[in-house]
This record gives C-alpha cells, sequence and structure tokens, in this order.
DNA sequence: GAGTGGTCTAGACCACACC
DNA sequence: GTGTGGTCTAGACCACTCC
C-alpha cells in the first residue's frame, strides 16, 4: 500500500508528502523517519534485513533515489550498514565488532578485546534532582522513579571500571535482576532486544580523580591512585536521553582511546 | 581542458577514467582524490569557495551527480561545507567554532571557550625511535630531525593543559619560534596557512597520572594531583602522521568532553 | 534575473551473493 | 539466472543569495 507522493491526500497516519507551499520536509527526510520509526518500534531487528530499495520505493510511492538518499544518511550515521549483493542491514551495535562503538577503554599494546559485565548491584528508587533533570523526569514525583545499577568491567579477567547507571523505569518495566543476568552481553544490548530501545549517541565528560576506597576495592588498586572519571549520557535516535551513567576507569594496563575525523 | 571519461586515454597525469576490466576506481572517489590534492597543494584555501558543482563537471568530464558524491563524501568528513545559494566552501578548522574538533576541554558548567597558548619552549633535535617510527622516519638518521615544542593552554587565564609536540623537520621546513608566535593563534593553523598541511584527523590515548612537578608548576596544582595524560597522534588526508603530542589535561575545574554517535 | 546548491526522479549498467 | 546494492548519468524543479 504505496503511501502519497506529489498529493497531499490525508491518511491515518501521516503520508509521505512532497508540497513546497507547505513547508513539508524534504521526501527523503520523510523516508529516513519512517524508516526510523520502524526501527524504534523494533518492526527490523538489529542485525537482520531491510526490504530492497526497490521494494521500499513502492512502499512509500517514491524513486529509488530518494530511498538511496534516506538510507544514505543512516549509512553515514551508522545505523544501517549495507552490503552488495546481500542487502541493507539494522546494525547491530550488541555485535562483537562494535561494542566499542561506546565503549572506549583497551589494553594497552593489545587488541580490542570485548569486555566482561558483572552486575554488583540492582536498586529502585527515586532520581536526585541533577539526573531527573538530564533523562527529562519531574523531580520527586512517581513518574521519577529509576533502576539503579552498578557494574564491574573485565578484560582478560582484569577489572578495568566500575560503573553506576541510572534508567528511568517508566522506559524499561519489567526490568530485573535475573532479566540482566540472563539476557545479554551489553546493557546496551538489552535495552535493545527487549526495548526495542537503541542507544545512538553518548556525550561524555572526563576527569581525572583519585580513586576512593569503593572504587580502589573494585579496581584492584590503592585508594588515591588516579584514575578517569566518565560520566556519560546516552540518548536514542531523537537526541532523547535514556540512560546516565557515571563510572571510573582504571588506566594501569589500559587506556581510554578516541578518534576524531578521518573518512 | 576536460580530463579523460569513459575512455583510457593517457595524459602527462594520471588521468579520470572509468575502466571496469581494469579495476579503476569509481569515478568519484577519483574526483574526490583530485579534490583533495587540490586542498593539499593548497590550490583552494581554508575558508574560499570552490568551483561550483557545473564548472567541476566540466573540468572533469563527469556527471554533476558524480561531482556531488565525491563532495558529499567530503562534506560528511567536514572538509568540505556547502551553502545554498553561496557555494562549497574549504573547511577553515581555524575559526571560532572548529578549535573544538581537537581539542576537547572545557570549563564546567560554562560554554566553550577558545583556549590561548603560550609557546614554553622550541627546540630541534632528533626524534626518539617510538616517535620516529610513529611518524614514518628512518631511525636516528638526518631524516629524522624534529622540532620539539612545549605548549601551555589557557582558558580564561587559567592553565588547563601543557604539550609537548614533535613534529618533522622535514614538513614544516623554516619553523622557528617566531612564526609560531607571529602567525596564528593554534599551531594547527600555522600547519595550514603555511604549510599547506591541514590535520583532519586524530588519535588519542587518555590515561590518569599523577602530576609530576613540571606539570604540577605549569598547571599551578599539586605535585601528585591527578591529571589526564593525553597521547595523541595527528594526521593528515591519506592519513599520514604528522605531529605526535603528549599533553597533560588538568581537570580541576575543566572536563575533557567526547561525543559518540549522533547525525 | 542569474547563479548556486538542495531535492527528486528515471533509468542504465556493473559487481556481488546466492541458488 | 535473479536479486541485491554500487556507480553513473541527464535533467527537472525548488530555495537561497546576491545584484
Amino acid at each position: 500500500m504505496p503511501l502519497v507522493s506529489r498529493d497531499s491526500d490525508v491518511h491515518m497516519q501521516k503520508a509521505i508528502v512532497s508540497d513546497p507551499l507547505s513547508g513539508a520536509e524534504p521526501l527523503y527526510k520523510q523516508v529516513k523517519n519512517k524508516i526510523i520509526q520502524n526501527l524504534t518500534s523494533d518492526e527490523w531487528k538489529p542485525g537482520s534485513v531491510i526490504p530492497s530499495e526497490t521494494k521500499l520505493a513502492e512502499t512509500y510511492g517514491v524513486g529509488v533515489s530518494t530511498i538511496r538518499m534516506a538510507i544514505g544518511e543512516l549509512v553515514a550515521a551508522r545505523i544501517l550498514i549495507r552490503r552488495q549483493g546481500k542487502g541493507t542491514f539494522v546494525s547491530s551495535r550488541a555485535d562483537q565488532h562494535s561494542v566499542y562503538q561506546f565503549f572506549h577503554v583497551v589494553k594497552d599494546g593489545a587488541d580490542r578485546e570485548a569486555p566482561v559485565s558483572e552486575l554488583l548491584s540492582f536498586k529502585r528508587g527515586q532520581a536526585d534532582d541533577k539526573v531527573a533533570d538530564i533523562l527529562n523526569l519531574p523531580r520527586s514525583s512517581k513518574d521519577s522513579e529509576v533502576f539503579k545499577l552498578r557494574n564491574l568491567l573485565r578484560i582478560s579477567g582484569s577489572p578495568v571500571a566500575l560503573y553506576d547507571i541510572v534508567i528511568p523505569c517508566a522506559l524499561f518495566k519489567g526490568l530485573s535482576e535475573n532479566v540482566i543476568r540472563n539476557f545479554g552481553r551489553t546493557l546496551y544490548g538489552v535495552y535493545q532486544s527487549r526495548y526495542g530501545i537503541t542507544i545512538v549517541s553518548t556525550t561524555e565528560e572526563l576527569r581525572a580523580v583519585k580513586a576512593d576506597s569503593t572504587v580502589a576495592r573494585s579496581l584492584k588498586i590503592q585508594t588515591g591512585d588516579p584514575v578517569i572519571e566518565v560520566t556519560r549520557v546516552a540518548s536514542t535516535f531523537d537526541s532523547k536521553p535514556v540512560e546516565v551513567r557515571r563510572g571510573w576507569v582504571n588506566t594501569k594496563g589500559f587506556h581510554y582511546f578516541i578518534t576524531q575525523g578521518g573518512e
């Protein structure tokens, strides 16, 4: 059932329209948003193929090149992956190679190795005001309830990072300790496969601080040793913040890496 | 004088050809490389307009859409900037907004403010083996001569970072203390405006370490205070490493920021 | 109005993957 | 062979900028 193009028909849902006078969004942006909808609603699952360009063109009633533009932007944003002869795939950020999209710590002088995470604690409570503001939750109300997790990451057995994680209960209904333990390798994998929430961007603030006794004990270093303190806000497609975490990274034998630019 | 397309003519320089049998690169990649050549040779200067799409299409003897593909990739890499109705511009990384492309430190709770840099020392010497390897220089020969700079960065007067910088003499002939002092706001600005070298990508390794006495004195903190140690390799278009620097960042009142993903 | 990039299309042929 | 994405083109019309 092709959606509208070049006409201003009204359907039950927002149709794809190209009407210069109404200041409508470009067709390819509308297509892009439709695709994102399908991704957020988990209709198209991570790792799977999406319909071919020609099929999408028919479905939405636009030219193939328009579809290519929409897909092109999503490929640039690493949300989709094109493979010649095979199809266009939904990027699976949970797989080996792309864990490092958001985890930037590696062992000195070694190749990237996937970290193993251990859930140390799982609680339910109120978000403090600062976190509530970041997550766009009301302050101190029933809707500001959050899950609070503590996670320890190891690389080849050595403790690398301790993270305190805060996520809204409203977005992750039914989340429990068991779900996390049994579900996925990474937390973002759980967000994605169980809740259809894909983390696509993060902002981080880094500081060098002295490890307190708790951090030191977890990371097996001395109290007062320098560690990197990371405060991260993770967001989904529309820059909607979903998770706030604060962590401490052991950089004795490990380092935090960043690449900028490049093609 | 249009270059070749669809034929295999031989010119004095590499012509743009589309010959499926010879396994040649796609036309648009060749165009992209031509554009990069014009940028590296400083024929098209940062901040200026490049020829219009139609002109480029004529010049290189390809279709406008092919030009658009080439430009599209360079825009995605933030090397070119398109402005509707005005033209396509060479990104000037020295301007206010893009200083932060490679400098990731800001004052806590404040807007981004451009840092001011002070040259503390300027020497000429041999690169040690490790640095020589990174910069692709021969070990301990005449060609492994490098300039060694020490730089102090301040934000609103407060010392933020101390950097030791190493660059090959061969690439920066005639560089002197005076050139740096009189030339530009940033060192990368000098690389670009005086040597036609544009830094387009960097990799950084971060560690939390204790400040030694030199670092502490420069940053006006206590010896032993935690600081972030940054080791950066900066590269130009073809991933050719141009500069190695090691720095120490004061994160008392400042933080190092990172954004990943996003559209 | 003239020139620029922005959007959108239709269609050709190629390279690759799978059967 | 069939279907996928990859490359490449020609051309239409729109929106913006400058004169």
